[in-house]
DNA sequence: TCTTGACTCTCAAGTGGCTTGAGGGTTTAT
DNA sequence: ATAAACCCTCAAGCCACTTGAGAGTCAAGA
C-alpha cells in the first residue's frame, strides 16, 4: 500500500495523470481513504499499468485501452484492432514522410532565394465539373481569350439555366492546356465555362465532365503576362516533392472572367495541375 | 465580395473554420456587415489563405502561421523555423516508424499465440542510482538470494541513514546479471540495495552508481521459478523491435524484498534490460 | 506537543484546432 | 408570401492531460 507520490515515482507517471486514470476508471487505487480521500496503490497494480502504457505506446486511445483491459474481447477482436491501427500508422508514416520532404524543399528554396516564395503550392481534391468548351490549336498562350467568345455564343440560348447567377455554381471560366511538354507556339488549349446542367453541343463547342482529381494548386495575383512564373513554381514543386502530372492543367479566372487586357494587375488566377504521387522517390 | 458559404466552397475550407480564422485574426473578411454581422470575402484573399494552408500543411501551428503572415520576420528567422520544424518531423518520423514495428510485432505474436501476451514490454528512462552490492559467480540463478545477507550485514551500521523508511527512496533490492550470453550455471551476478547516501565499503560489498539508461522493462507477477519466461519475453521484444542490450539487466524485487521461497506466487518483480536502438533495421 | 514542510485532496480552467448544435435572424427563389 | 437556404452568435465537446488555487493530512524533528 503506497501513496500516490511514491507510486508515481515507481512507474514514471505523473500524479495528475494517475488521478486522471482513476477518474476515467482505467486504474483505480486498491484503496481510497474514506475520510481523507487519499489514494493508496499496490505494486500488484504494476502489470495493469504496464499494459496501459504499452497500449498507449502503440497509439491506442484510453477508451480503447479500457476496452482491452475489460477483458471482454477475443483474440480475434484484438487482431482487428491491431490491424486497423497498423493501417492508420502506415498512413501516418506516409504523411510524415511527405511533410518532411515538403519542409526540405522549402528550406532549399529559402537558402537559394533568400526569401519566402511568392507562390504557395497546396494539394486539393476537386470534384467532377461539367463544362462547355472549345478546344483548338492556338498560336500562343495569350490567344486563349479569343476562344471565350465562341464558347459564350454557343451557350447563349441556355445562359440562365446553365450558368446561374452565382459564381461557384456555374459560369466560372477557365482554360485547359493539353500539351504534355512546354511549348511557346502551336499550343493545344481549350476555353471552358462551368455549367450547372447539361446543354446541347453546337459547332466546336462540346459539353463534357472534367474528372475529379488531386490538384497541385497555386494562385497567381497580377497581370496575365507574368503567369509563367506561377506555372514554373508549381512545376518545380511537383518535381521536388515527387509528384507526376497526370492530365491537362487548368487556369481558373477568379477575379475578372477572361483576360481581355493582358496587363491588368488585378487579375487573380488559380492554377491547377492534376498530380499523382510518383512511385520512385524522386 | 462573396459570402462565406461560397468562399468556403471555392477554397475547400469549412465555414466554421473560416469563422474561426476570423476570430483568431488569421484571415479577416474584407468586410463585415455592421447590422447583420454577415462576413464578405474577396478572391483577392485567396493568396493569403493559400499561404495559411501551405504552412499548415508543413505542420506549423496557427499562432506560428500568424507570425509568418504578420511579415515581421526575416528570411533568417524563417529558415530557423523551418529547420526547427525539420528536426521535429524527423523525430516524429522515427517515432512513427518504431510504433509501426511495435504494432507489427504484436500482430505477429497474436497470430502465433492466439492471445495477448502476458508480458507487456515498455521503454522507460531510469535515473542514476547509488547501490551497495556484492558481486560473485554463482552456481545458478536461484542462488542470488544468498548474497543479500552479505550485503545487508555490510550495510547494517548505516541502515537508518542509507535505507530510510520509505520504499522508493532507498532500501529497494535488486539483482544484476552481468553475463552477456545466457548461462544456466556459473552465472555472474550481484545483489544490491539502493542507497540514499554514500556509505563506506566493507569486504566484498562495494558502493557504486548504476548509470542512467533507457530500459526495456516488464513486470513478472508470480513465483521466481517462472521468471525465465519474463526474460524470454523481453529478449524477444528487444530483438524484434530492433534494439540491442548494452549492459547488465536488473531484477527489481517489489513486493517481497528478496526471493526466500522460490515458489511464492505473490512476488512481483520488475525486469529491466538497458537497450539502445540498433542501427541496422533488423 | 507543536511546528514545519512535504505531501495530498478537490475543483476549475486551459491547451489546439477545430466540430456540432441550439436558437434565432437574413436573403433569395419561387 | 412563403419556404428553403443561408447567415449569425454563443456554448459545449473533443483528447489526454497540465496548471493552479485553496484547503486538508501526514511524518519527522524540536
Amino acid at each position: 500500500m503506497i501513496k500516490i507520490g511514491e507510486f508515481s515515482k515507481l512507474v514514471q507517471v505523473s500524479v495528475p495523470t494517475l488521478r486522471y486514470y482513476d477518474q476515467v476508471g482505467l486504474l483505480k487505487p486498491v484503496e481510497v481513504d474514506r475520510f481523507t480521500g487519499y489514494r493508496y496503490y499496490s505494486v500488484s497494480q504494476l502489470p495493469r499499468l504496464h499494459r496501459i502504457l504499452a497500449l498507449k505506446g502503440l497509439g491506442f486511445s484510453l477508451e480503447q485501452i479500457g476496452a482491452v483491459l475489460a477483458e471482454g474481447l477475443t483474440p480475434e477482436q484484438m487482431r482487428g484492432m491491431l490491424r486497423l491501427r497498423h493501417a492508420q500508422i502506415s498512413q501516418q508514416l506516409v504523411e510524415v514522410q511527405n511533410q518532411l520532404v515538403e519542409v526540405e524543399v522549402r528550406l532549399q528554396q529559402i537558402e537559394r532565394e533568400e526569401q519566402l516564395s511568392t507562390y504557395d503550392v497546396i494539394l486539393k481534391q476537386v470534384e467532377p465539373q461539367l463544362v462547355a468548351s472549345v478546344r483548338a490549336i492556338l498560336p500562343n498562350h495569350s490567344a486563349s481569350g479569343s476562344l471565350f467568345g465562341e464558347v459564350y455564343e454557343a451557350i447563349e440560348p441556355h445562359v440562365a439555366e446553365a450558368l446561374g447567377s452565382h459564381p461557384g455554381e456555374g459560369g466560372q471560366t477557365m482554360v485547359l492546356w493539353y500539351d504534355t511538354e512546354f511549348k511557346e507556339t502551336e499550343v493545344d488549349g481549350a476555353a471552358a465555362f462551368v455549367l450547372r446542367c447539361r446543354i446541347p453541343e453546337r459547332g466546336r463547342m462540346h459539353v463534357h465532365e472534367l474528372p475529379a482529381a488531386t490538384m497541385a494548386a497555386t494562385v497567381h495575383h497580377g497581370s496575365y503576362n507574368t503567369i509563367g512564373e506561377a506555372h514554373e513554381a508549381i512545376l518545380k514543386w511537383t518535381e521536388a516533392n515527387g509528384y507526376r502530372i497526370v492530365g491537362p492543367d487548368r487556369e481558373i479566372y477568379l477575379y475578372n472572367a477572361t483576360p481581355i487586357r493582358l496587363d491588368d494587375p488585378s487579375y487573380i488566377t488559380e492554377l491547377q495541375y492534376p498530380v499523382e504521387k510518383a512511385f520512385n522517390g524522386k
